[in-house]
DNA sequence: AGCACGCCGACT
DNA sequence: GTCGGCGTGCTC
């Protein structure tokens, strides 16, 4: 009797046995089985001879979808990896790992293409003809090496090319099914590289040793020390072996300009897998890379799932960046995934950053990673002096204070860009009336309306709610309002009338939104038609201003004074990040800080000593403090529109682990933001110096409060690992 | 999560 | 007399 485990797309955790009688199923392909009076699609993943289960009631499963496994051994491990380590269902994980069109059980095979042959016409004709049509020439004479698939000629030789050899019959359509070839390993023309520094010399060779083993290495190096040649330079032997890599990218890293690099220097095709892409598009990157037809994969966060045939690197790029966490549902991590893929499927790993995340140094200075420190900057980059702006008792206007408007003044009239950075988009994050103090707030979320003159509205930042600016008070009916802090648009306004012989241009998710907007943005400010750069978080990622020699941060207090215990990491990143944005070799930046606290410790020793002094600092601090990476922390998150079912289902929770003497709790307390759409939001943070105990307690107790009475009365959630407190 | 079953209020 | 509100329970 042949019995299959099947996990399915249902918030249960356990696996469905079905029978399997005279159906050939392996493990990891996807089956059709009946549950309840409906249909589900779900994937084999265990294969028994007997069941648990009163054996006559088991169904037949409905038919198989894949006749091969879509999960190899490797992915299954991953899977089981993250069911396991963050409490999660194992249907759902499952669910995670496959890109959508799969979930549906739409066919994983490939679909035939059309490829362009040669004619017996085209064969024989002499290329000199095609003179006068240099593209339909040059693809003549491609083809005459070997055969294109219609999509990749249409982009190389253009559309028009492509139809015009049709019509003369030199070149026909064929319709073939890639078969698993891998035209890269042939293609592989390498572009000479830069000759590399002492320290990336060293970090290269350190790497190559390690190509056939797992190994984690941190590639610590400053903005513009050449982290990506020493990638390139790592993914040269690698390829070389015909050996697959993967690389992951934060969310708005993957520009096209990143995956030109890759591609340009290997000469091959670079699989791209983000957001913005059809489920029919990313099915295509998953098929190709599964096949081994890609040897490069770039991609986001969920790109940590995507199948190899032979993956021989793993890379995380900016691997401090808070979007590799998933923020719902699986709560999972990537970069701590692909250290796990990594070693599970025995090839290196690299995470790579200017300022490395403070789990991640730690790792690297108790050696369980290998450190690689690039502290030189290569060729024409700089790096901004940093200074701080005393603004106590200093008067603002839209929120800069005279001694810094001189100073932007000075750095204009000599030609130069300038730019600010304030982390609120809006015109002001709050409106109060003159007369009795009233604050307009939304009563979902209990938080102050931002004010967005452009649109006369007032919205909320924290569920998107909006509505018409009011011409009077709700309490006193007064007409008289003042605006409360400064927003992006203010900044962008005020600045504007002071300077007006100047152009502003205000970067943030307000105005990039769109398709290729920042991108036109970026380009229309290096080709300097802005000279004054107003923006968010956008500006810390991954763009170079050359031209920009002054950045002014506008309010870093916030941050220092945070309940957020990684609030100052962040800050400190941040303020790295932008300092590396600007300026180059022959004209180098300088930036400033306003502050109400000049004196704050981590800020002067950020400032003077650099971030690694500063996260070696805040490292000790985290030690004596007791809070990650020097203690294991999970979080039970509940939310409801009553506060006392929150309240009451987290002490539940907090009762279940009670004998679990190697687990503090603390809570249950409403979270960072205590109402949010309406609903009463309440946190139990779990902490303990070991890992295991937590996981331990967790996997007790996990169960139990799925079943606990309240549990489907509030929407509650475990974070592993949270990175978030709000 | 879905989807059925089931037991009480306002409508043609 | 029904239509439909969503509480409860089950899914191999």
């Amino acid at each position: 009797m042949s019995i299959i485990r099947v996990a399915l797309p249902v918030p249960m955790r356990r696996l469905f046995d079905y029978l399997a009688i005279d159906t050939q199923v392996e493990i990891g392909a996807r089956v059709k089985v009946p549950f309840g009076n409906r249909s589900l699609v779900g994937v084999v993943w265990e294969k028994q001879s007997e069941s648990d289960w009163d054996q006559s009631k088991l169904k037949p499963i409905q038919s198989v979808i894949d006749p091969e496994p879509i999960f190899d051994p490797s992915l299954c491990k991953l899977c089981n990896w993250l069911a396991q380590y963050y409490k999660h269902p194992i249907g759902d994980v499952v669910q995670t790992a496959m890109p959508a069109a799969l979930r549906k059980g739409e066919s994983s095979a490939p679909k035939p293409v059309d490829y362009l042959t040669l004619s017996q016409t085209g064969q024989n004709m002499a290329l000199t003809e095609l003179s006068r049509a240099p593209k339909q020439q040059a693809l003549l004479t491609a083809l005459k090496q070997q055969d294109l698939s219609k999509a990749q000629a249409k982009s190389d030789f253009g559309l028009s090319a492509v139809n015009a050899l049709l019509d003369k019959d030199l070149i026909e359509l064929s319709s073939q099914t890639p078969t698993g070839n891998c035209q890269w390993k042939t293609q592989l023309a390498l572009q000479p590289s830069p000759q590399a520094n002492v320290e990336q010399a060293l970090a290269i060779s350190s790497i190559e040793a390690k190509l056939d083993e797992y190994a984690c290495f941190l590639l610590d190096g400053i903005t513009g020390s050449g982290k990506t040649e020493v990638y390139l330079r790592s993914i040269e032997p690698v390829l070389k072996a015909g050996r697959q890599v993967l690389i992951l990218v934060p969310e708005i890293g993957l520009t096209p300009q990143t995956v030109h690099r890759f591609k340009h220097r290997f000469g091959i095709e670079v699989g791209v897998l983000h957001s913005g892409l059809t489920n029919k598009e990313r099915l295509g990157v998953w098929q190709k890379s599964r096949a081994g037809q890609l040897g490069i994969v770039i991609g986001t966060r969920s790109a940590i799932f995507s199948p190899m045939q032979d993956l021989g690197l793993l890379i995380v790029d900016e691997e401090h960046d808070s979007s590799y966490k998933q923020q719902d549902g699986l709560r999972y991590h990537a970069r701590d995934l692909a250290v796990v893929r990594a070693s599970n499927q025995n090839v290196p790993l690299i995470l790579g950053s200017a300022t490395p995340a403070l789990e991640t140094l730690n790792n690297a200075l108790t050696g369980r990673y290998q450190h690689l420190v690039l502290q030189h900057r290569a060729g024409n980059a700089s790096i901004a002096s940093q200074h701080i702006f005393d603004i106590r008792q200093q008067p603002l206007q839209f929120g800069i204070a005279q001694g810094m408007l001189d100073r932007i003044k000075q750095h204009l009239d000599g030609g130069s860009q300038v730019m600010l950075f304030i982390n609120r988009r809006g015109y002001a994050p709050s409106l109060i009336c003159h007369q009795c103090g009233h604050v307009e707030g939304c009563h979902r979320c209990n938080k102050p309306y931002t004010l967005h003159k452009q649109l006369n509205k007032l919205q909320c930042h924290h569920c998107g709610d909006a509505k018409r600016v009011p011409s009077q008070c709700q309490e006193c009916h007064s007409t008289q309002f003042n605006t409360m802090g400064v927003g992006t648009e203010q900044l962008e306004q005020g600045l504007q009338s002071y300077f007006p012989e100047y152009s502003s241009i205000r970067i943030d998710s307000d105005s990039a939104r769109g398709k290729n907007k920042l991108d036109a943005m970026l380009s229309s400010i290096n080709k300097n038609q802005h000279q004054i750069l107003i923006g968010t978080q956008i500006l810390s990622k991954g763009h170079h201003f050359p031209n920009v020699t002054l950045v002014l941060i506008l309010d870093v207090d916030g941050a220092l004074f945070s309940a957020d215990f990684r609030a100052a990491e962040h800050i400190a990143q941040l303020i790295t990040q932008l300092a590396g944005r600007a300026g180059r070799a022959e004209k180098p930046g300088e930036m400033w800080l306003q502050t109400h606290d000049p004196a704050h410790p981590l800020l002067q020793d950020l400032i003077n000593n650099g971030f690694a002094h500063f996260a070696r600092y805040a490292l000790l601090e985290r030690q004596h403090a007791a809070l990650p990476p020097f203690a294991y922390q999970a979080l039970f998150k509940a939310q409801s529109l009553r506060a006392d079912h929150a309240f009451a289902f987290l002490s539940e929770v907090r009762e279940l682990l009670a004998p679990y003497t190697g687990v503090m709790c603390i809570g249950p307390i409403p979270a960072l933001m205590e109402k949010r759409q309406g609903q009463f939001r309440m946190q139990l943070v779990l902490q303990a110096g070991q890992r295991g105990p937590l996981q331990q307690a967790l996997g007790q107790i996990i169960n139990q409060v799925e079943t606990l009475p309240l549990a489907p009365k509030v929407r509650w959630a475990l974070d592993v690992d949270p990175q978030d407190f709000s």
